[in-house]
DNA sequence: TCAATTAAGTCAACAAGACTGACTTAATTT
DNA sequence: AAATTAAGTCAGTCTTGTTGACTTAATTGA
């Protein structure tokens, strides 16, 4: 006898809506992920690549600490795909004045081109889904 | 000039609202798979095997090519996984009657124990997410 | 001031989980 | 009887993550 039909208090979530919560994630992931990575594939990147152009984009200046901070993934890791894309002119680096120790990273001008062309359909994407359900259910979203 | 601060239809959302929407999204994948991720590795398991328990799990007596419909991989690469989760007893197969080229998949109650495992320690992360959001939030986010 | 710590980077080896391509076997459909 | 479908297998490759061990340069703290 799982108690999982009833609906006595909304804050309680029965079972169903759980489940449903977690597939949404598998499935947004997965679809999200599909388009971008056909594109990135063109010039020989994968998905390490997005992220990392993505939060360099967003936080212009960001340390490599950081950045592998927000990532959680070794450094070994980010060295890889990060120099490829130094090397390939998406990002530059410089020094910081105040630590010469760290190395600032931002988008070059190629590199916001790439960003904006992921994101731009990542974005229609979440749009589109976006006005199907409404205004209200954008703002719990949010929240 | 990039019309990005003004808020006039909701329905249309600034840049910003779809680029934390994006972000919410890998973190919250991010999050929400190291937890499950540790307790499988004291099984010799993957996140790939977390994926296979809970869908079969979802939907007893799914066959092979669903399975690979919902997942969106290759057979080569689910079989790796499937044969484990086979030859370790967490996955049942039995030849539909109907159709006997079909070979029908359930969890065993080994496979459902630790299926259940996983999903509350995650249903118990999503439920706290939304005893902090509120009612209304959980609604929308539904939608 | 100098020893310890921090930031970044490198080399090497390894594993999970995806992929392609080529085939087999068995069962069903046309 | 031929074509198609469902499942499975073998072999090789790629991306993206991991550990572990080090180096170099710069900053901090005792």
């Amino acid at each position: 006898m799982t108690p999982s039909k009833t609906r006595a208090n909304p804050l309680f979530l029965r079972d169903e809506e759980l489940r449903q919560a977690m597939e949404l994630l598998f499935y947004a992931y997965r679809d999200f992920t599909a388009e971008p990575d056909t594109m990135l594939a063109k010039y020989g990147f994968g998905r390490a690549h997005h992220r990392v152009i993505y939060f360099v984009g967003r936080n212009p200046g960001i340390t490599v600490s950081r950045l592998l901070a927000i990532l959680k993934i070794t450094k070994q890791s980010l060295s890889r795909v990060l120099g490829q894309l130094l090397r390939e002119g998406f990002i530059a680096q410089r020094t910081d004045r105040a630590d010469r120790r760290r190395r600032l990273l931002s988008l070059t001008a190629k590199g916001e081109e790439l960003e904006r062309l992921l994101t731009d359909r990542q974005a229609k994407r979440i749009a589109r889904a976006y006005r199907q359900a409404g205004a209200e259910a954008v703002e719990g979203f949010r929240t």
